[in-house]
DNA sequence: CAGGCCGTAGTGGTCCGACCACATCTCTGG
DNA sequence: CCAGAGATGTGGTCGGACCACTACGGCCTG
């Protein structure tokens, strides 16, 4: 009977859909800015409440940038931006599920590490110790905590993979390590954590893959152990 | 001045934050149904039409979902639910990063299938040999392809790790896969790729996590190396 | 002429109220 | 006792109005 929507689902799952197609096709290049909500909604035939809200869907999954004022952008499609919404993941989850991300992250770090060893550049690498020295300089939870997440995420871009880092970034969101940390440090764990760091960086310094795959693992490792260890209580 | 809303971001991103932390902090249990629609936006004291985008927001997150005429309510937060956006990254993905996310998945599945061949259930490895003769069976590249995902499905849950598998599921999602499949098939792949499943499938009858690791990494490793020349001319 | 100021048009953000489509329960009639 | 018809409540959609912000251009000032 129509022309053009086969009237399957709702009228917002069909726009988000057809929006994500034209991008899929190249028809929207990133970085592009899209016609108005209301343009948009008349295209589709739909009204501007529904239009909003796929807007809306394709916004949180970071495909889509709407600046107030001015207008709809495609982002620029980058690991960053369409996996941002990993971390919310790792948020809400518990028990069982944070000793899978865990494990998740042990896997994916251990390889980036590795990856690092090989790939890293001078100026990378002093990053690295920069956020390592800053590390020990302090006792204030946060700031150290701060300098942890800089130091892994430093390594992860080093890897030469965003994906992987993006990835990693979100398995390590600050809620997430603060929330696991919060325990973790009652027993010695400061004092291990900076020895695990230092091998880190030793072995990213001799540029030795396998042993900085070996300390990457155990680091995440020790937490996880850990963790497992408290759920079984 | 307020005695609630701290005024920051958009109502709608508030409504949407706030939910969420009523999820965190346990106030929502999975499974659980929400007040309406118009009872939400009155609590938060935002009108429906923002409260409806940020259910939207919340609803492709997979933390929420909305049954027509029934209700909202908190989806089981499980690996799957919360991990279904991934799909869309390997959709939207084009050029250097799908090589990006077949490296990951690299990792993430020679892992899988290594913890799959030490884990393995005899139910599961009979479910793998299944989808292994189906897939050896017959031409038709759709079932095929299908079969050949199943097949990899199997190995990454009987890992143990669902959110390991939920994030596999994500990178082999139909649309990703089959693209990549276009060209590949032209050459000798068909044959190729038959011997790299039957030769995971040794590992994991033999039980033997090494092989399964080598096996699943030149595997994937296959395709990435094809992909990565495909991308040089 | 150069530069900044300000008004204005256009955009996304929010709100309202009405109606539709669907699921569920309830009440009725057999 | 059961099945069907209805009533009720829910999410889904729509249209229009107004607000908040941005961007651009013309105006005024120096």
């Amino acid at each position: 009977m129509d022309q053009t929507a086969p009237q399957k689902g709702t009228v917002t799952q069909r726009a988000i859909e057809q929006i994500k197609a034209m991008i899929g096709e190249g028809r929207l290049e990133p970085g592009q800015r899209l016609p108005t909500e209301r343009d948009l909604a008349t295209q589709l035939g739909i009204s501007r409440s529904s239009m909003r809200e796929a807007i809306r869907a394709l916004t949180v999954m970071g495909v889509l940038e709407a600046r107030h004022g001015s207008g709809i952008y495609v982002t620029q499609l980058e690991a960053g931006d369409l996996l941002e919404t990993f971390g919310v993941v790792a948020d809400l989850s518990r028990g069982p599920r944070l000793v899978e991300l865990l494990e998740v992250r042990r896997v994916l770090e251990s390889t980036a590490t590795a990856l690092a060893a090989a790939r890293i550049t001078p100026d990378q690498l002093a990053d690295v110790e920069k956020h390592l020295e800053a590390m020990n300089a302090t006792d204030d939870p946060e700031e150290i905590l701060s300098h942890d997440l800089a130091f892994h995420r430093t390594i992860a871009l080093a890897a030469g993979n965003d994906t992987m880092a993006a990835i990693l970034e979100g398995l390590s969101s600050r809620t997430f390590r603060a929330r696991v940390w919060r325990g973790y440090q009652e027993e010695d764990a400061f004092a291990r954590t900076r020895r695990e760091h230092a091998r880190i960086h030793r072995a990213l310094v001799a540029r030795d893959p396998e042993a900085a795959r070996a300390a990457a693992a155990a680091h995440v490792g020790e937490v996880e152990e850990w963790l497992r260890a408290q759920l079984d209580e």
